[in-house]
RNA sequence: GUCUCCUUCGUCUAGUGGUUAGGACAACGGGUUUUCAUCCCGUCAACAGGGGUUCGACUCCCCUAGGAGAUGCCA
């Protein structure tokens, strides 16, 4: 039988990055297996519904260059692919449940159950629904609910035995059926279903062979077994994925910092590095490779190495990848992926012209391997873009250097930019090297104050190629300016 | 409270009875260098604890501790 799997994200906010992973995982499975990807959407909560999440959704795997083989958009044989257009089918489903006696009808109002809860916290424990709807004889049910009482529908849990599953990752799994959640509800007085009702179904008619997803979903597994059972199918093969958490071992959240996919991109990172990094969170190759394209992984990735335990996400680790794919761009791909960054920060036009985009083109050389996102760049390019930032007098001395000095350094640097922009940057080496002997003093320190001057910065992009690129006449102006600056300083 | 799952350097992990417990990130130190960064070299650093089983346990079993998750008409 060959693969099928799902990634069934809910709409109710933006793609996290360990949604991300269960999706990566799911896809990498299916393509290193020669099986199908599938995408459902399951928005059956209309309270939590938002059109807006929908679209990140199709963005952050359009982003990551993720395809599904079935779903919204790409089709397939098995749809619809919304849950909210299959609502027929759950409720045919759910009946049949009734109708066998192993679900029924449930009138307890939210009223009702949050007394019953505030009652339970009191005593200490949360044991979930008393089952006070379990034994209404279904004559009288059906009479009720024939009437209009709102209901629900809930399975009958067995009061005895266990109920287990095998699960690929952690092995077998069982619990107790007096410790399941006491009769879940199914289908929604709304006439939605659950999670529970809507996955197992989908699943079921959609032959999903295997069911990847996080280990949060491991106590409702021994429900889904259960529904399954009740509906006479075949359980698919569980493998329960390790989760991710932030540097406190809590559930990864908003305030570890970003979280969302969208964020990520926003901050500038490559989706090479994010599938790279996520991947390797529970999951590993060998003990020393760390590499991995999207195309690699749609090769090599396997479930037997995944690991069991929970992983906390490093961000530092992230940014190394980061750093690393940025340094694998060409120059022209790593141009135009800082477009959107530099625009952000009205560096250049949009579109740029063809001077800016020369200038740009030009300058990645000098930035590239400073970058660790492409955020950085704005910072790195200003002073070759804008205006170099506004600094203190005293960053223009080198150290151990008075005014006076530093200003002196700066007059005989003046002597040298006439001839500075037709020699190379060996020649001008050269130049500078043969008057910081003159002075007397190290090179970096006749550099210091030029730096300072030209870039607005101590730290700087190698000097030479930053002054070819900010160019003559503004290069000039920003001596001149600094060496007002200094006999002022210099009294 | 109850149930379930998990436990190797700070972090991600390799390891499936006999290893100097390996790699990567981070940190720290050094080298290259016009600053920073890159790059190179090196250092620090782990089998949660206690019982078994065994000639021998990081590896198998049990207990304890710790952590996480679930306990919704959310997924």
């Amino acid at each position: 039988m060959s693969v099928r799997v799902r990634y069934a994200p809910s709409p109710t906010g933006l793609q996290h990055i360990g949604g991300v992973r269960t999706a990566l995982f799911n896809y990498f499975f299916a393509r290193a297996s020669g099986g199908k990807f599938i995408l459902r959407i399951e928005d059956t909560d209309r309270e939590r519904y938002d059109p807006r999440a929908l679209q990140d959704i199709y963005d952050t795997f359009d982003w990551l260059g993720i395809q599904w083989d079935e779903g919204p958009r790409a089709g397939g044989n098995y749809g619809p692919y919304f849950q909210s257009e299959r609502t027929d089918l759950y409720r045919e489903y759910a009946q049949k449940l009734v109708a066998s006696g192993q679900a029924y009808y449930c009138f307890c109002s939210a009223g009702r159950l949050e007394q019953m809860r505030e009652q339970q916290a009191l005593e200490g424990a949360g044991q979930g629904y008393d089952r006070h709807c379990r034994n209404i004889p279904p004559v009288e049910a059906l009479a009720r609910k024939e009437k209009g009482e709102p209901c629900v529908i809930r399975l009958r849990i067995p009061l005895e035995g266990s109920t287990g599953f095998h699960d690929r990752l952690i092995g077998t799994i069982e619990r107790a059926n007096k410790d399941i959640n006491p009769d879940p509800v199914l289908l929604k007085s709304d006439g939605f279903p659950t999670y529970h009702l809507a996955n197992v179904i989908d699943d079921h008619f959609m032959e999903i062979t295997h069911i990847m997803r996080a280990q949060e979903w491991i106590p409702s597994g021994p429900l889904h077994v259960l529904l399954y059972q009740a509906f006479g199918w075949e359980t698919p093969e569980y493998c329960h994925l390790p989760m991710v958490m932030g540097d406190d071992g809590q559930k990864l959240s908003k305030r570890h910092g970003s979280t969302s996919l969208i964020e990520f991109r926003g901050g500038g990172y490559l989706p090479e590095a994010i599938i790279n990094y996520v991947s390797l969170l529970g999951w590993s190759y060998d003990d020393s490779r760390q590499m991995f394209s999207r195309s690699d992984l749609e090769q090599l990735f396997t479930l037997d190495k995944l690991n069991k335990a929970a992983a906390v996400f490093d961000y530092k680790k992230l940014e190394w990848f980061n750093g690393i794919y940025i340094r694998e761009c060409s120059e022209a791909d790593l141009a135009r992926r800082l477009l959107p960054f530099l625009w952000e920060e009205n560096l250049l036009g949009n579109p740029p012209s063809a001077r800016e985009e020369k200038t740009l083109l030009d300058s990645i050389p000098i930035i590239r391997e400073r970058l660790h996102s492409l955020a950085d760049a704005a910072g790195l390019l200003r002073f070759i873009f804008g205006d170099a930032p506004d600094y203190a007098a005293e960053d223009l001395l080198p150290k151990k250097t008075s005014a006076a000095e530093a200003l002196r350094f700066l007059e005989e640097i003046k002597n040298l930019m006439p001839g500075f922009f037709d020699k190379t940057d060996e020649g001008n080496e050269a130049d500078f090297r043969a008057l910081s002997e003159k002075l007397g003093t190290r090179l970096g320190n006749i550099l210091a104050p030029l730096r300072v001057a030209v870039t607005g910065s101590k730290v700087s992009p190698p000097l030479f190629e930053s002054i070819r690129l900010v160019g003559k006449e503004k290069t000039l102006a920003r001596i001149e300016k600094a060496a007002g600056i200094l006999s002022k300083a210099a009294g």
